[in-house]
DNA sequence: ACCGGGGTGTTACCTCGGGTAACATCGTCG
DNA sequence: CGACGATGTTACCCGAGGTAACACCCCGGT
């Protein structure tokens, strides 16, 4: 009855650390903040990223559960796709430091490979996939579709979720609704402007 | 005459190290491959992030150009898009680790914000940005929608284009289908499955 | 011929963060 | 009581970023 307690005591401790440093918070400084010394958090979860993955499942949870939720809503389908787009937003706005943890792809992966998504949103890609896998007719592709669909619209809302949590351009509403416009096909649909000529885009030093 | 000789040779190690090991290559290896010390390296660039960022805007140049030539090919728009997308896409395909090192956000950032897209990708969602705005009718909302999009459809391509650099599970071209239909509201446009009912996601212990 | 500056390079060091080994302590159960 | 399994500690290792101090070498000016 000793690990269990002990434990998420730590991981509160840990949050409230990345909750005021961010993600890139120190061992040390999550011992610390517990009160403990390194090595008890390193017993508890082996490495650095067992830490974060801990503390990622605990958040993760919620997110994903109100995410497939929403995606399960009796809705037609646009205003399901808006309700989970909303969802997704309304989450990061609450708790940004949460967010930013859950989309830290863990840099210690030595291969290299595929760390564009990080865990969390893997798994909502993976929720998008069955989604519109059993709810979309999309024919003989439909298996292909709905994955690379499912990483798509996962990263497309990171990307747009980010940019507009940094720089609130507007409300949530209305971001969710320029995203699910996007996602309804709107850049086919709307009109060519009649500048056909685009202005020579002026070679900038690399905007820092 | 000097230095810049020496720094592109520095870069081309550099280069030669970040291809073979990948982008979290050590400044040791860097060095120790161009035949030097580290010092020289801190000399010329800076720090670590110095040498990633010349190391970079080498490639950007590239790919950016290719990116700004395809948005403005005289096509119908789907055309133009299907084009975006396949150039972007054969880039990765043909230099990963280059893309890696494109893709990766400089992990030194200590405000811990805006990082889900990297330097060299948010210059190809401004271009994105650009184009929309200069060629596609949206109506008073033009700026949001332009700018919510740029950075939605980078993040889309970015997520997707790792899926399917890492699994491979189709051609570019059907890969470029797919990301184009997705663009198109095919999402829309397509029927419901009859089957409404989900099925009960079983809830797994987080898929490692 | 000399000397100084700006490039080249070096060795040796610092700091900090992740991670571990070895040891001490407390409480509970047989 | 003794033993085990948890708690905790101090002190260390290692690797990576980064720097200080010093040495060389060439070239141009006086």
């Amino acid at each position: 009855m000793s690990r269990e307690p002990r434990r998420e005591q730590l991981l509160n401790a840990a949050d409230r650390v990345v909750q005021r440093e961010g993600p890139s918070a120190s061992m040390n400084a999550i011992a610390a903040e517990a009160g403990i010394t390194k090595p008890i958090l390193y017993r508890h979860f082996g490495d650095r990223n067992g830490l974060i993955r801990a503390l990622t499942e605990r958040h993760t949870g919620g997110l994903l559960a109100a995410i497939r939720a929403a995606l399960a809503e009796p809705l037609e389908r646009r205003d399901r796709v808006e309700h989970v787009l909303d969802t997704y937003l309304a989450a990061i706005e609450a708790r940004p430091q949460v967010y930013r943890l859950l989309t830290h792809p863990e840099p210690g992966d030595p291969s290299g490979a595929g760390n564009a998504l990080a865990p969390a949103l893997k798994q909502i890609a993976e929720e998008i996939t069955r989604a519109v896998q059993s709810q979309v007719d999309l024919g003989a592709d439909r298996d292909l579709l709905a994955e690379a669909w499912g990483r798509g619209i996962t990263g497309m809302v990171l990307a747009a979720g980010d940019w507009w949590l940094e720089s609130k351009p507007c409300s949530r509403t209305r971001m969710v609704q320029a995203l699910a416009d996007l996602l309804w096909g709107r850049l086919a649909a709307a009109a060519d402007l009649p500048t056909a000529v685009l202005p020579p885009t002026p070679v900038e030093p690399a905007a820092d």
